[in-house]
DNA sequence: TACCAGGGGTAAG
DNA sequence: CTTACCCATGGT
């Protein structure tokens, strides 16, 4: 069934650069094909703030919960502080990201994945997982290569630690061996995670092997829906360091707690949501399109 | 608190 | 041909 939607504020193309998901692609006609867990919808934009959606029967509410569509993002961005020009600059540039509400398991793993990685390369190799774990899904629209859904904790339980290093995963393949032992054996249980808050998720998340502070805000933020989550990597470093740092004011802060200073007296006044607007500054950053 | 190894791909020098 | 870097973490 294919249905067309007005949501303000969302813009595929710019979700896509976002960096958040990664079994996202654009057909040769326009269409975006996207996958998550064991589900595909395909997608166009039919205009701003408007898509075409075609999903399986019955998943429409699912999909629209998938793209947020309950959040209010316009007002989102007319709460930035007037005084932060680029803040407002880089809002106005990506207006069209949404946080998508993605799977915990599926984003536990796939950024474990993202540790020192290109977002391309960071694709190729979700899209290795997914072909030799995963369960094959039927083929939707013209397509000729077969899709697979994320696989599950028993899916990837099976394999190897000698087979995840020859995906090339390299020193990842030991915490991914390690993670999907413990889904599986639900030492790590998907299911207590899911029901907590973002301070309780943090705490249990970082007491895995494999997960630090940058990955579980990631998993807190695009699996949990924890929109106050505000991940902080090397990109985000650079825009805090040079849009924010006063040498003056923060001469005697330790340098492992300047970048958590720097994000709480910034971004701080966002209560609730800071993780929206640190989509914002990434994609702006990233996408060059600073200056 | 601060450094450093860990793989591998890619871009720049 | 090197070197640097990439949506980091764990161990020291």
């Amino acid at each position: 069934m294919i249905h067309t939607y007005t949501i303000p504020c969302l813009d595929l193309a710019q979700i896509d650069a976002s960096g958040q998901c990664f079994r996202m692609t654009c057909r040769k006609d326009g269409w975006w094909q996207i996958l998550t867990r064991d589900r595909q919808a395909l997608a166009r934009q039919s205009g701003p703030d408007q898509i075409c959606l075609d999903c399986p029967p019955g998943e429409e509410a699912f999909w629209l919960s998938y793209f947020d569509c309950d959040t209010d993002y316009p007002q989102i961005i007319q709460s930035i502080d007037p005084e932060d020009a680029y803040l407002r600059a880089a809002a106005h540039a990506g207006s069209g990201i949404r946080i998508l509400r993605q799977d915990p398991w599926e984003m536990i793993i796939t950024f474990v994945i993202s540790q020192q990685k290109t977002i391309p390369h960071i694709r190729q190799l979700t899209q290795a997982l997914c072909r030799r774990y995963g369960s094959p899904l039927k083929a939707k629209g013209s397509q000729e290569d077969p899709l697979f859904a994320f696989p599950r904790p028993d899916q990837l339980a099976a394999a190897s630690l000698e087979e995840l290093l020859d995906l090339k995963l390299g020193y990842r393949a030991k915490y991914i061996y390690q993670l999907s032992q413990d889904a599986y054996q639900e030492r790590l249980d998907l299911t207590v995670l899911s029901s907590m808050d973002y301070p309780e998720a943090m705490k249990y998340l970082t007491g895995f092997y494999g997960i630090g502070k940058k990955v579980a805000n990631c998993i807190c933020l695009f699996g949990l829906h924890h929109i106050q989550a505000f991940p902080v990597d090397t990109w985000i470093e650079k825009i805090l360091m040079r849009q924010y740092y006063q040498p003056k004011k923060y001469r005697r802060t330790p340098k492992t707690r300047l970048l958590d200073q720097l994000v709480q007296d910034n971004f701080g006044k966002y209560d609730g949501y800071a993780g929206v607007l640190q989509q914002y500054i990434f994609y702006y950053e990233r996408m060059g399109l600073f200056k």
